[in-house]
DNA sequence: ATGCATTCGTGTAGTATATACACTATTATA
DNA sequence: TATAATAGTGTATATACTACACGAATGCAT
């Protein structure tokens, strides 16, 4: 049954190898982008970190296999999402063919915070800058997912996917910074942030800081949509 | 066997799904952009044209297959590749579960002539602007895929995989023109595109046409990696 | 041989965007 | 009330982008 004359010109018979899912979860915490890991409990990589993944199953869309991963991880429903692309080395797993289609996605730790360490399964939040040795090829796997969010976070406001519904602008500075690994000029960077017309300034402050309180702003998506269908796009 | 226990945490059994590559193989021919697609044999969409690929063998990998099912297309071998994804919709193919893989490639129609329609199974080039209707969700990978190439067109000099060795800066600002889909100002144009310093200018003028004669240039690899390293971009 | 049609090749001025940079204002706390 | 910490603000300079037109070279038709 498996692989008779699919795609027309080749009828020999394949074994099929498996298909999973694996996930790239990002947050901000503590000014810090870090990522949501697992300790695996079975060989191979037992001990090892790994994201968090697993199969596909054979009636469910590939990015819903990936929603479903992570709503198992996290417990939270609307993320953003994205394909990072397949990796199947032939010998990635050393069980069985296994290829897997990578994911990243951001949740917010600020709306939905997800505690990773409580529950019976060891889970974890690492800074993307102090990983273990991850289990599998999924430092790979990582670090093309990580390119791939930097470059998006580069032309998209995919800032306030990670950040509070209310921020600072100094907190909006510091995502670039850190996620970007340059730093950036306070005025030349509220100057262009504030040109895009796409932050609200509150008539709110911050609240309980030792300091003068900073103005709060929010992200206004209708600006942004309207931006965009004007061919704009959104880069500090 | 298929399934069991793999990932660790989940011990059901799967059936798995087929997996395939596909390809979006590109050209420049005539000033325009092209793509070569088949014409499928059998059902389903017998009669229908898309996107050569086949099954992924057991034991290759994701990008060997790709190449492979590219060099029985058009004979070519060392050509830029680059992944565009995995599209998985349950539904794709009315058989059976296929999950493909797929790429987009660049040949270069100067130095490695692919005469599409001559040998036994239908294939032809088509301008991306006409296509004909294609099998499968064939159309949502080329899309995706046309994209992944305008990005990359931007941002890195993919100009010379697709021209001659020896070329004009005019036929290199019709390329951008036609992938980009804009206009562009000659001089401009010309200004920025030297500026890089990528370019050898050669003693050659190009020959057998009917007005002035074009000097001719040729792209300087070297330069380009010396550029790169040093953190540089490409794009006109 | 001459004129025509066609493309090649070139520079400048104006505008917009990006960069560099330092001090006063506000607030909590000691 | 002094201190420590961060917020908030403007200008001058350099760089990059845009718009724009005409003489030079060549094959071809007459």
């Amino acid at each position: 049954m498996p692989g008779t004359e699919i795609e027309g010109r080749y009828s020999y018979q394949y074994p099929h190898p498996a298909v999973t899912v694996d996930c790239a979860i990002f947050g901000l915490d503590e000014d810090k982008l870090k990522l949501l890991l697992i300790q695996r409990d079975l060989e191979p990589f037992a001990g090892s970190w790994a994201l968090p993944g697993g199969f596909v199953r054979m009636d469910e869309d590939l990015e819903a296999a990936a929603r479903r991963e992570l709503e198992e991880e996290t417990g939270v429903r609307k993320v953003f999402i994205e394909q990072v692309g397949a990796f199947g080395k032939p010998s990635r797993d050393p069980r069985e063919r296994v290829i897997t289609v990578a994911w990243w996605a951001i949740v917010n730790l600020y709306e939905h915070p997800v505690k990773a360490d409580t529950d019976a399964r060891n889970a974890a939040w690492f800074p993307v800058d102090e990983l273990p040795p991850l289990a599998f090829d999924h430092r790979d796997i990582l670090d093309t997912a990580l390119g791939s969010l930097r470059g998006k976070v580069r032309r998209e406001p995919l800032a306030f996917e990670f950040l509070p519904r209310k921020f600072t602008l100094t907190q909006l500075q510091r995502f670039y910074e850190t996620v970007l690994g340059e730093t950036l000029d306070k005025r030349n960077f509220r100057k262009k942030a504030l040109s895009y017309g796409i932050l609200s300034e509150l008539k709110e402050y911050e609240i309980g800081v030792a300091h003068r309180a900073a103005r709060l702003y929010s992200f206004d998506k209708p600006s942004w949509n309207r931006l965009r269908k004007a061919g704009g796009s959104f880069s500090v």
